[in-house]
DNA sequence: AGGGTCTATATTGATTCATTATAAGAATAA
DNA sequence: TTATTCTTATAATGAATCAATATAGACCCT
């Protein structure tokens, strides 16, 4: 057994079992990794891969169970040499977070241009995805943190730790009737076409909720995944934006008025997550701490010991309270 | 990176340090394993080991980490191995057990006859150890199971659970005049010679709890590892012996005669271990129910999956009665 | 039926790996 | 200190492995 075979199973069952795009991606032959995909199959004596004549048709059962272990044995392969990198130049390596639109464009601007300053030598490698893409990235080792707001819990070895909490801003054009009321209720919005996220993204869920609890049909005219895009049809004056309070900024928007949404919709809390096992960098738990000042080394290694159940994880956090935006 | 190079910094580091020794055990050449070692620290530059002129001094801080890892990495591939052989030859493989003596002697055998007329074409390896070298095995992968009462706690990288209750018998030459007493009592029984376990051995620990807590120093004459020397010595008319009760039987031990020491010792409950992570083959999850009832798949599945905390494992095992002996 | 897509086989060349023989550095004992 | 022993490193050779190219064969789709 080699770790090239394992490694080679690993991306063809990631590539759709196609083993000529793995191939290119791999930038090796074609050949090269049918041989020794067959050689491994010979020596455990079980196929990885079913086959209908020459095509590789499905994972077998054998196969599923193999490469969940070379998945993990591969992670543990980039450990090692992260750990080496560690001990070597403990000031340079690489750092890639998949994230959202939201937390790219707002938040973590600020974090990664200190971040930046403090560490010249590591490279920072931003990807962007929907939810599910970005846990999956997390992982199967393709990034070290994801960053998000919904849906990261449903994968079972991420390691998941709240970073802040947040609640919604009302945008609208200037000299838009809602400006000139009192208190703001969620029937009053609820009367004006919405221009917001959609499902999946950035707590839209709870929007949805709260809707419902109130017992109203929001009238919701266009969805988008991001506040930028939104803010702009806004402007157009297609409806009511509710957009992440992190993406209003009365200087930069300045063609557009904001009013708090907090009294309306439930906070969201936006989390960070990174692969059970992976080996933590100190410029990793240094980044972990400038965008969470509360995940500290000390929390986040007795997350990271709690591999399994999310109840445990959790009630770490009971006592913290969460900074807010 | 190749998984042999991970091997040999593995077997290296477990035959201290001497790259000789560890070529001769693996039945290889020295040089090519220096040779190995050299490659990997090469590639990724760091050493695993600090070298004092030619000789392997110690492991470096970050061949520690590097060494924890790739043991993992190592685990890994035998359950990769463990896998294919379950798909491919169901009822086929190995199954290796450490223990301590008493269980070896006197609980296993009755377990073992069963499970090797079930599954005649696995092969059983038995290891016998003392309690810290029965964990050490099971927790680097040298065997599947430890089995045994004391100790086991220690390694967090096994998974321990319960398997039965068990207390002591006092045994005495015939016509001792212990037997002709009444209610036997830890005050009268300390005022004999005492023959029993060495410490760290087959619960030997609840017994010096319970003389303590009297107030007693017992004259613990005699001790050995197991209670076939003890009862020997017993015969002898060294003392008078406390041994498991899974150790007497009145039939081949016609010459002693016991009597229950159940009201005088807290019992113990002996516990079986694995590894975590490693994959369990059918039969040996067959084998933890033939040895201990309760231990059904379900059961183990869920105390695999609590890999971390002890008292989550132990919480699964509040409401289950154990068998006693 | 035929082009397009994909995998398997064969051959060749380069690289890697293990082995033997040997040199050289460290530890140990006299 | 010196000689002996133990251990690791280096060098050279031969075997084995791996990857690349060319090519053949199987499947899919229209």
């Amino acid at each position: 057994m080699k770790l090239q075979q394992l490694r080679y199973i690993w991306e063809v069952a990631h590539h759709d079992l196609n083993v000529s795009a793995t191939a290119q991606s791999l930038f090796t032959s074609q050949p090269g990794i049918s041989k020794q995909i067959r050689l491994l199959e010979d020596e455990l004596g079980v196929e990885v891969f079913s086959r209908s004549g020459k095509h590789l048709t499905r994972v077998t059962p054998a196969g599923e169970s193999i490469l969940r272990v070379a998945g993990d044995i591969l992670s543990q392969v980039e450990s090692i040499k992260k750990i080496a990198q560690e001990f070597n130049h403990e000031q340079k390596g690489d750092l890639s977070i998949a994230t959202t639109h939201t937390q790219a464009r707002y938040v973590l601007p600020l974090v990664i241009d200190r971040f930046m300053n403090r560490f010249p030598d590591v490279s920072l490698h931003m990807h962007q995805g929907n939810p599910a893409q970005i846990a999956e990235m997390a992982a199967d080792g393709t990034v070290d943190f994801a960053i998000a707001t919904e849906a990261l819990g449903s994968h079972s070895d991420l390691i998941m730790m709240p970073c802040y909490k947040w609640n919604r801003m009302i945008v609208v054009p200037k000299g838009h009737p809602l400006l000139s009321e009192g208190q703001l209720t969620l029937e009053r919005l609820a009367e004006f076409p919405i221009v917001t996220y959609v499902k999946g993204f950035t707590g839209r869920s709870k929007l949805d909720e709260a809707f419902a609890e109130a017992g109203l049909k929001p009238n919701i005219v266009f969805t988008a995944s991001d506040a930028d895009v939104i803010k702009t049809y806004v402007k157009l004056g297609l409806g009511v934006g509710i957009v992440a309070s992190m993406a209003y900024d009365s200087t930069k928007d300045g063609d557009l008025e904001a009013l708090s949404a907090d009294s309306l919709f439930a906070p969201s809390v936006t989390n960070i997550g990174f692969r059970k096992g992976a080996f933590m960098r100190g410029f990793m738990y240094e980044f972990l701490q400038q965008f969470a000042p509360h995940l500290t080394q000390e929390i986040v290694d007795e997350a990271y010991h709690m591999h399994i159940h999310r109840e445990d994880v959790s009630g770490l956090f009971t006592g913290i309270e969460l900074p807010s935006y």
